[in-house]
DNA sequence: TATGCAAATGCAATCGTTTTCAAGGATAAA
DNA sequence: TTTATCCTTGAAAACGATTGCATTTGCATA
């Protein structure tokens, strides 16, 4: 199709000026006589002339665009740090490319390697479950393009990271179960290996020790996906054991959601004889009844906090420091676990 | 920073070859003696060259980049309909720019204007709720840049567009509630000026005067933002008049939802008393106690099919003819509305 | 009228590619 | 030996913008 565009060319060419006097009067530089300026800028209006993204980038090789890779678009956490992320770079005249991986580590290299082909300033990363090799990421640090990990990290690429303290994070949750007078605690969880479970369970079994309550691995256990319909299936085992928990740290909401359900399904009343607490919070921990206490993941500043490091790394003319940023997590408190009043 | 990308001169210079040769060699333009392709090609691997995308798109005057115009992302319908879009649009190895408005006109006026820079090759846009003006989106229609709404449309701009059938589906719905056994029926929707609220409403309305119901205008409620707090401030007002529903459409799920706890609220036993269906089927109505019946509004399906007919359009020679995609919904039958089993 | 200086403008290189056109070299045919 | 032909290669323009440097213009002064 032709889409024509409006270049300074056809400006000049209309006006009888040189491309060069055009260029500088839309920069509005005073070594344009004014008359001329504004004779340019008016028709420059009249015309819808919009300067050409693609020449633009070319010429000063930097394309105002960071790239934004994650394993899901459809996930209330990462939208979150979405409206973070945009809300930074839109505020500083950046735009933002995201591609979703879809939690494949083939397509997350792929689309790695797509975007070092000069479209983007900086990237912004977040790995998949399944990721064990880094070369793709390593290749930025090499190009020195601007990479900062977020949530989802790894040891293996040394640059920027902006995290949340999981184990802290597990501690509180666990720690509320015990203050609302648990004394049998459980741990549903995600995948073993996936380090930010990894921590929360670390600041569960803390927990444990410091308040001198049992650990029994028979109460701990792990999925994969940490959604809903795992949430059923792997809590069916708590309340058939020999031991039942009176108190359930559940790794992500949708997993406390699918434990409450089942605490129920056994005559259980949740708080009463069973509190459980997810994590996230997402919305629906609002609604559901009861209301789900939970532990905020805090997406939005997630986002806010890795633009801002990502935008000055891009626009610093000497190298910066490497940093881990840790963002604070807030315990939100809801029916679920409220025993005491 | 100096980010310092291998080009095709670096090759050339390398190898003592032309950077036309390079050119050639690696798009794999038989023209170039295998000998010299091969050398070059594997010299390429070697220092991980990357066609600079920007230098491409000047170039070719396409950027292989489509533009995504939507109210907000986070939100369970867009990000299904990103997931769609991205499906397509990927795998024909186009990627997307995803621009939000934050459901702000001033937002989508500037950013449709910033997109109209060259650096997309097509737009998808869905309008905000405050949309009435349209200058913005005529400008791609002048500019031959193609343009593909779906979801939130307008009759101003004459381009293709990709909706549901929200009258059908409004009727699928509250036929539904009807043969269910309801008799007395409420409407708790969405802005009245919305169209595809109003069409959901249309559909209601029609599924009473085909059935023979009476329509009762304190049971038609009109909200703004869709939400569950919505849902419950306006709902209250329901349990309370002369006459009871025993029957509500709500024209969100989460509008549903806040239906429902209200009914509860009031001693009613859903679906018993007053049974409820939502619209969209998001995630929360399977998980919701009772699950909730809905109206699956195709997310997925309506990305996929936009995407299409955009690439389509881009890739086109010559014009197409402009057409209107009505993607059919599907009902979904679940406990809140399961009198009768 | 000639000269100098400042203000205004234009030329051309550049960013990294692709592609048209021309040309060089080698080989075969005359 | 000359000519025609094919196979390779290279030079240069183009995409749309910016910008250092050179040039032109206008005006005041000598």
């Amino acid at each position: 199709m032709n889409r024509e565009q409006v270049t300074i060319k056809h400006i000049a060419r209309e006006l009888g000026v040189s491309i060069s006097t055009v260029s500088r009067a839309l920069s509005n530089n005073p070594l344009v006589k004014q008359e001329t300026r504004e004779a340019i800028q008016k028709l420059a209006k009249e015309m819808h002339y919009h300067p050409n993204f693609t020449a633009l980038s070319l010429r000063q090789r930097k394309t105002r665009t960071i790239g934004l890779l994650i394993p899901q678009v459809v996930h209330e956490f990462f939208a979150q740090v979405i409206r973070g992320i945009e809300d930074v770079a839109y505020s500083q005249g950046y735009n933002v490319v995201i591609s979703s991986s879809n939690e494949s580590f083939d397509r997350e290299l792929r689309n790695a390697e797509e975007l070092l082909n000069g479209r983007i300033d900086g990237l912004l990363a977040c790995i998949t479950k399944e990721t064990e090799t880094f070369g793709h990421f390593q290749e930025y640090i090499n190009r020195h393009v601007p990479l900062v990990f977020f949530d989802c990290v790894t040891d293996a690429i040394d640059t920027d990271k902006v995290v949340i303290d999981d184990l802290d994070a597990g501690f509180k949750a666990t720690e509320h179960l015990i203050q609302q007078g648990c004394k049998t605690l459980a741990f549903v969880g995600g995948p073993k290996m996936l380090n930010t479970n990894h921590e929360r369970l670390e600041g569960f079994l803390q927990a444990l020790r410091q308040y001198g309550l049992q650990r029994n691995d028979a109460l701990i256990l792990h999925g994969t996906s940490g959604k809903f319909s795992e949430g059923l299936a792997l809590s069916a085992s708590l309340f058939e054991g020999d031991v039942w928990p009176d108190g359930v740290f559940a790794a992500t909401d949708m997993l406390g959601i699918g434990v409450i359900k089942n605490a129920r399904s056994a005559g259980l009343k949740v708080p009463q004889d069973v509190a459980v607490i997810g994590f996230s919070n997402w919305e629906i921990g609002e609604i559901y009844e009861p209301t789900l206490s939970t532990i905020d993941q805090k997406g939005y500043d997630i986002g806010k906090i890795a633009t801002s490091r990502l935008l000055a790394r891009i626009d610093a003319d000497h190298e910066l420091p490497i940093i881990t940023e840790v963002v604070k997590t807030a315990l939100i408190t809801r029916d679920s676990t409220r025993r005491k009043n």
